[in-house]
DNA sequence: CGCTATTTGCAACCTTGTTGCAAATAGCGG
DNA sequence: CCGCTATTTGCAACAAGGTTGCAAATAGCG
């Protein structure tokens, strides 16, 4: 989710951001949240963990943190593609209309742009909130063509 | 992956196609082939396990069994949004044209007839083997909404 | 400054997946 | 049909990732 231009990453101004959804803004959730502003893409919690410092945030804690940036919405967590958790600032890009290419081969993702799929019938009851298009096959790489 | 007609799903056959690519027709692999042959959506490693009655098939031989189908391409492994492993029968389907609901609330999968989106330009050198259009939200139950 | 609900840290626990090794066995040749 | 050996299985132990309960610390209120 690359959004390089966060509203505001002070200090202060996350506070501000942390209280207006109803919650205290502690040290942890501050530092947490200027982690994930800064950076270019989505962080695991390893990634967090060791760039606080080891042991300078219990791993709990930072679970908890983490968790509780994504249910109060200031957060967006996804998996990678070896499954592990990965978290990002909110808000940053509805990531649009765009396909997945998995390559079978090697098993990277590739991201392509794409006119959106039109949004399809659902049974009755049901409500949608994403839709992607998801092609597997095999990449240029895999099949032995040169970059 | 419905495809409901897998080219033959009886033990022996599936003893002669473990034997084919070289390996040892055990009742661990042919019970496990025979399921996923059965299955209309890939299967996790939990979902084996209580399907052929827990205990029955030690965790650990499980495993084994599952990764050997992987590495003797028997079978393929993806990754679900809740980061589960899951899978199902290789070459099997085709597979049509056809979309996978996934709801956010229980992780229940629901296929949905509908009719295939255009097949996209993909970068040079890349090979298209199937494409699927994953929508996710929240089913009908979750919602709420009575069967 | 004091109070209370919210957060934190800790310890223990669960799940998922892996490793090493001894016991069982598929499938070969006789 | 029988024995042999390489392949599989089951077990026990371990490791990473994640969760839970609870007591101690503290943000932010008045």
């Amino acid at each position: 989710m690359p959004e390089h231009i966060p509203p505001s990453s002070s200090a202060a101004n996350l506070a501000e951001r942390i209280r207006a959804v109803g919650a205290r803004a502690t040290p942890a959730r501050i530092r947490v949240l200027e982690l994930l502003s800064a950076a270019p893409l989505p962080l695991s919690h390893h990634d967090v963990e060791s760039a606080l410092g080891a042991g300078s945030l219990d791993r709990v804690t930072l679970y908890r943190v983490l968790d509780w940036l994504v249910a109060s919405g200031l957060a967006v967590k996804g998996a990678d593609e070896r499954r592990v958790w990965r978290f990002s600032l909110a808000g940053g890009g509805t990531h649009g209309s765009h396909a997945h290419f998995h390559c079978e081969g090697c098993g990277r993702v590739f991201c392509l742009d794409m006119p959106a799929p039109s949004p399809p019938p659902l049974p009755g009851g049901f409500t949608l909130l994403r839709a992607a298009l998801d092609l597997s096959g095999r990449c240029a790489q895999c099949n032995g063509v040169p970059a």
